[in-house]
DNA sequence: GCGACAG
DNA sequence: ATCTTGTCGC
């Protein structure tokens, strides 16, 4: 499998990937509202190696209707970004891009590992891979990275504000009954309610999407395949 | 100044 | 993220 490379001019230090977040920023789309139903949703995540330098990112495209999946995409490389809380996105954007070209058809709606909005400057993962592809985009976190709220009451469907400072940036959805609750956040293109009913749909029996698990075990499988290998040359 | 800090 | 055994509960 061939490696995925890092673009030329990838931000090298915290300062430029900075600037480069406040660039892009203006250009998310936070009206929304987004498909309500969409046919075709992709789950994105990452895999690293031990050594922390090898990773591979896979794309699972489920049918939104059954959950089955109808399409996937493997990309193998080398982290390409230190990791900084809040500039986590630049680790992983090349292999998660590389894998989307690999797709036989664009998906409706990008449900990332990671946070949207609910970044300290507005701007995570899921914003970014949202502003880079155009499609619209969602992010899942499992544990918080910016703000303050108040724990959602017990049964599944349960929700309640993620607000830092003036903002609402996202959602604190529990997904299943008394189980540790997901950070929802608009990424790009979609708006907060149709996000949490899109996340809630897509995760009738865990506590993370059913794209997410997906993704999750496709880039551990071919991170295992490559185990030993070494880079073609 | 001191913690906290997506994956 | 990844390293890791057993254990409680449906």
């Amino acid at each position: 499998m061939t490696e995925v490379r890092v673009p030329a001019g990838w931000p090298a230090t915290p300062e430029a990937a900075r600037a480069e977040q406040d660039r892009l920023r203006p250009l998310v789309d936070l009206v929304g509202p987004g498909p309500t139903a969409p046919r075709l949703v992709a789950g994105l995540d990452v895999a690293y190696a031990e050594d922390g330098d090898r990773l591979a990112a896979a794309v699972v495209v489920l049918d939104a209707a059954s959950l089955t999946v109808v399409d996937a995409a493997v990309a193998v490389g080398r982290v390409a970004f230190g990791y900084v809380p809040g500039l986590f996105a630049f680790r992983e954007l090349p292999a998660l891009l590389d894998a989307l070209d690999r797709l036989t058809a664009p998906p409706d709606l990008l449900v990332c590992d990671g946070h949207g909005l609910a970044h300290p400057r507005r701007f995570g993962l899921a914003c970014h891979l949202g502003v880079l592809t155009g499609l619209p985009a969602i992010g899942v976190g499992k544990t918080p990275l910016t703000g303050t709220w108040d724990p959602p009451a017990s049964p599944r469907g349960s929700w309640s504000d993620l607000r830092d400072g003036a903002d609402t940036v996202g959602r604190v959805l529990r997904t299943r009954d008394g189980v540790k609750p997901v950070f929802v956040s608009v990424g790009h293109r979609m708006g907060l309610d149709n996000a949490t009913d899109q996340v809630l749909a897509l995760s009738p029996d865990y506590r993370l999407p059913e794209t997410t698990r997906a993704a999750d075990r496709m880039c551990r499988q071919a991170l295992a395949g490559q185990v030993g290998r070494v880079s073609p040359r």
